[in-house]
DNA sequence: TTGTAGGCGTTATCAT
DNA sequence: ATGATAACGCCTACAA
C-alpha cells in the first residue's frame, strides 16, 4: 500500500493474484468464460474485483482491431433534429455491444476533414455522418479500407455508401397534399440554401414540381438564414399579395419553422388563416397559438436504421441500400383554415 | 495493386516507403518533426501521403498512456442544456487537442454505471459527468487511479471533484427579486423531484428561504413532470386563489418551462398578468406570446470552464474547485406585469 | 482446462 | 540526425 494514487491494474497483475496465466484472464474478459473451470473464475474474479480491473480496450482493439467504436460525424449538433437522431443511434449502438464517438463540425468543412481523420485514427468500425462539406474523396478512402458507412439525411454525390433518412419526396407530396386539402391555393417554400444539403434540392424541386401538378401557385425563398431582412421581405411580400385564408408558408425544416414563425408573429398575421406547415417537430410546436402542424421525422427510427445499415455491411460487403423513412403529419391550428 | 481493398497502412510500411526508419516516422507525426533533416521530412510526407497513413490512435495510447480522450457522461442528451454545454465542451477539447467520447445515460443509474466502466476502459484522460445517480464508488475509483473528474450541474456528496455549474443560489435570488419587484407576490415554484439531483435541491432549498426573508407567499410543487395531472392541478389551484396580477410561477428547468407553459395555457392565463419565469433559456420562449421571461445560463461558458477544470487538474493535481456561473436575466412579456 | 509465445502499431530508450 | 530494440496490454494460435 503505496501513498501514490492506484495504477491502473494489467491483466498480468491479476494473473499473478489469482495464481492463473494472462491467458486465463483473458478468457475470463472474453467470451471464453465457460471454457474455465469454476474455481479459476471465481480466483480471476476476486482478483479483478480487488485489483479493480479494467480490460483496457485501447490495447484490445489493438490486438483483435476491434476498437467496439462508431463515429459518428454531424453539421449541428444544436440541432434537434440532429439529436433525436443520436439518441436512436446511441441506443442501437448500446444494444449492438457499440460505443458511440460523437463529432460535431459546427457545418464547417476544414473542421469535417479534421474530424474524419480523427476518427479514423480511433479506427471506427463504422461511421455514420451528416455531412456539411463534401468530403467524398476522404469518405472513399475508408470505404476503400473496410469502414462501413452510412450518410446521414444528406447524400454526397460520387460516395458509394448506404444513406439513410426522410423520403423527402413522400415528405412534401403529403405537405402539399394537406395544405391543398385545407383548402390553401397559393404557397410560400421557405428553405435554406440548397446547394449545402441535398435533401433541401430534393425537397425544393419537389415543391416546384409538385405545385404545378397540382395547380398550386408556389413561390420559393432560399437564402441563408442569417439574412433575416430578406427573409423577413419575402414573408412579408408573400403576405400582402392575393387573398388570405388561400396562403401558407411551408418550412422546409426546423430551423426555417422557427425564423419564420418569428416573423410570421411580428407581421401579425393570424396562424390558421395563413397556413404554416413545418417539416420536423419540433416540442414548441403545440405552444404557439393556435400550435404549429408539422411533418415529424421518425427520429429514433432513423437513429437504429443507420446503425443497422452499419452492422449489415460489417458481415458482407452488401451493395450500399437506402433507407427513406415516412414522416406523420401532426396537425394543429395552424394549417386549419378557418376561411377554405 | 490488389483485388482486396486497401489494407490500412502501419509505421513501417511509410518507413519502408520512404527508406526511414519506424522511429523516423514516429518522429515526424509525433512532436519531433523539426528534429529530422528537410530531406527526411519531405520523404516522409511524401510516404505517408501515398499509403494515406495515418497513426493508430490506439496503438500510441498503448505505449504512451495517451489516449487523447475526454469522456463526458449526461444525464440526458435531448435536453438542450445539456446539449449547448456539450458544445462547449467539445469546442474547448478540440482546442486542446482532445477529442470527447459522449454518453448518454438517460437517468438510469445502471447505464450511468454500466458506461463509466466503459468510459474507464478507453483510458480518458478526463470525466465530465453530468450525474444521473449516485455513483460516488466508482467515481472515487477513478480519481483514485488519477483520472480528473469533473461534476457538471450536479454535486454528487462524496466525491471529491471539482464543479462546475450555474450559480443557483444567485440564480433563485435574481429571479425572486426579478418578480418581486414586477409587483407579483404569490409565487409557485415548479421544480422536478428534488432528491435526484442537487442543484433542484439547491434552488428549491433557497426559494424557501428567499420568500421569507422578502415577504412573499411562496409555494412549491416538485412531482415528477411525468404526473401531468398532478402539476395540472397544482397550478390550476394556484390560479383560483388570491388576487391575478400578483401571482407568478417559477419553473426550475427547460423541461418545467415547457410543461408548465402548456397548462398554463389551457388554462386560459394571461401571461404576464399571470407571471412566468423560467430557469435556462430556449428558443422558443420569445415566440409565446407575450414572450416567456427566462434565466439564461451561459452554457457555453460552462463547458468551456468544465474542460479548463479538467485541464489543470491534469498537470498539478490541484484540489477540487467550483466554478458557479452566474446567469443572465432575459426580460420578456411573461413577467411585465399588467396589474402591479 | 490451462499455459506459452508471439505479435498488433506505436513510442521511448539507448545507441550510432 | 537517424536507427535498432524493447516495451505498452492484450489476444490468439498452438501446446500440454
Amino acid at each position: 500500500m503505496t501513498a501514490t494514487p492506484h495504477q491502473r491494474s494489467t491483466i498480468l497483475e491479476v494473473a499473478r493474484e489469482a495464481g492463473a496465466s494472462k491467458t486465463s484472464v483473458s478468457r475470463y474478459f472474453g467470451d471464453e468464460r465457460e471454457r474455465l473451470s469454476p474455481g479459476m473464475q471465481t480466483r480471476i474474479a476476486t482478483a479483478a474485483q480487488r485489483l479493480g480491473y479494467r480490460p483496457n480496450q485501447m490495447a484490445r482493439s489493438l490486438k483483435g482491431g476491434h476498437s467496439r467504436l462508431v463515429g459518428m460525424l454531424v453539421a449541428d449538433i444544436r440541432n434537434p433534429f440532429t439529436v433525436a437522431v443520436m439518441h436512436g443511434v446511441e441506443q442501437a449502438c448500446q444494444a449492438h455491444g457499440y460505443s458511440l464517438m460523437v463529432c460535431n463540425t459546427d457545418n464547417d468543412a476544414a473542421r469535417e476533414s479534421a474530424l474524419l481523420a480523427l476518427l479514423a485514427s480511433y479506427r471506427v468500425e463504422g461511421l455514420i455522418i451528416n455531412a456539411a462539406g463534401s468530403p467524398d474523396q476522404q469518405l472513399q478512402t475508408l470505404v476503400d479500407q473496410g469502414t462501413p458507412l452510412v450518410l446521414l439525411d444528406r447524400e454526397l454525390g460520387r460516395t458509394e455508401a448506404s444513406v439513410v433518412g426522410l423520403d423527402n419526396a413522400l415528405a412534401i407530396d403529403m405537405a402539399l397534399d394537406h395544405l391543398q386539402a385545407q383548402g390553401y391555393r397559393r404557397l410560400l417554400y421557405l428553405s435554406e440554401p440548397p446547394e449545402q444539403a441535398s435533401p433541401r434540392h430534393v425537397r425544393l424541386a419537389r415543391f416546384q414540381h409538385g405545385c404545378e401538378a397540382r395547380g398550386l401557385t408556389g413561390h420559393a425563398h432560399d437564402q441563408s438564414l442569417e439574412d433575416t431582412e430578406a427573409l423577413s421581405q419575402a414573408i412579408r411580400h408573400f403576405l400582402t399579395e392575393g387573398d388570405s385564408g388561400q396562403k401558407a408558408v411551408l418550412c422546409a425544416n426546423g430551423n426555417v419553422t422557427l425564423a419564420a414563425t418569428r416573423i410570421l408573429l411580428a407581421s401579425g398575421a393570424r396562424l390558421g388563416e395563413t397556413g404554416l406547415l413545418g417539416i420536423d417537430e419540433l416540442d414548441w410546436c403545440e405552444l404557439v397559438a393556435p400550435g404549429i402542424s408539422t411533418l415529424a421525422q421518425p427520429t429514433d427510427a432513423i437513429g437504429r436504421s443507420a446503425v443497422a445499415c452499419l452492422m449489415r455491411s460489417q458481415d458482407n460487403d452488401a451493395t450500399p441500400t437506402r433507407h427513406r423513412h415516412a414522416p406523420t403529419l401532426i396537425m394543429r391550428g395552424s394549417t386549419r383554415n378557418t376561411r377554405p
